[in-house]
Formats: C-alpha cells, sequence, structure tokens
DNA sequence: GTCATGACAAAGA
DNA sequence: TTCTTTGCCATGA
C-alpha cells in the first residue's frame, strides 16, 4: 500500500547508514565490507561518499567507526577536528597509532558476519 | 540533460 | 612489486 514512494525512497546510502549505525561499540567498520554487505562489492566508493552525508543525517550516524580497509582514518578530515575521530575511536578502547587502527582484526565488526 | 567529483577497493599491466 | 584504470551510486553545477 502506501500512498506510494519514489524511486529513492530508500536509497544506497540509507542502507549505509542503517549498517554504520549497527556498529556495536567498540568495533569498527571498512567501507568495502558495508559495500559488500549491500551487494554492491565495488561500491565501497559510494559507502564514504554516503558518509560525506552522514553528519547532517538523523539519527547520528557513528562515521568514525568507519574506516578504510587498510584500517586508516581516511574520513578523520571530515570531522570537525582532525583529532576527533581518532578521539572518539580510543575513547572506546581501540588503539590507534599514525592515524591507523592497531589490531585491527579485532576491531572489526562485519555486518555479514552479524546477520 | 550532460559532465565531474566523492571519506574506497580490487584487478590489470 | 608499484602504478594505473575501472566500477559503484548519488549529488551538484
Amino acid at each position: 500500500m502506501n500512498t506510494k514512494k519514489s524511486s529513492t525512497d530508500y536509497s544506497f546510502f540509507e542502507n549505509v547508514y542503517d549498517v554504520v549505525r549497527k556498529i556495536p561499540k567498540g568495533k569498527v567498520c571498512t567501507y568495502g565490507l558495508i559495500a559488500n554487505y549491500l551487494g554492491s562489492k565495488q561500491g565501497a566508493r559510494m559507502v564514504g561518499w554516503a558518509m560525506n552525508g552522514a553528519h547532517q543525517i538523523k539519527p547520528k550516524v557513528p562515521a568514525h567507526r568507519v574506516v578504510n580497509r587498510n584500517g586508516m582514518l581516511t574520513g578523520k578530515h571530515h570531522f570537525e577536528t582532525n583529532n576527533a575521530m581518532q578521539k572518539a575511536l580510543e575513547k572506546e578502547g581501540i588503539i590507534i597509532k599514525d592515524d591507523i587502527i592497531q589490531n585491527l582484526e579485532k576491531h572489526i565488526w562485519d555486518p555479514l558476519m552479524k546477520l
């Protein structure tokens, strides 16, 4: 039913935000992992782009828990401060050095694995 | 309506 | 091995 729905009622972005919000505290996820979960393995680029708009999305999206496949905080420059992302992650118990997450495999969270 | 860009990742040369 | 190219979907000019 529903009155109707536009072509982009739930776009790729919505799925990205939804997954990111599900990331548990103290865990992190990668762009490629999310993209893979959405079915677009090569759409990792889109995931990062989605985060670009995440700041204005509600509820808030823990974009600081999303990093690239190297565990590097590539998106930290998009935060209010250069160390906001790292600080937020460290606060959750994640060790970061040189903008790289240490023991990434121990902190990684895979939506596919969870579901 | 078309072109260019964007917080990535994997394959090819 | 590193460097280059392609793919993904959406947004903005």
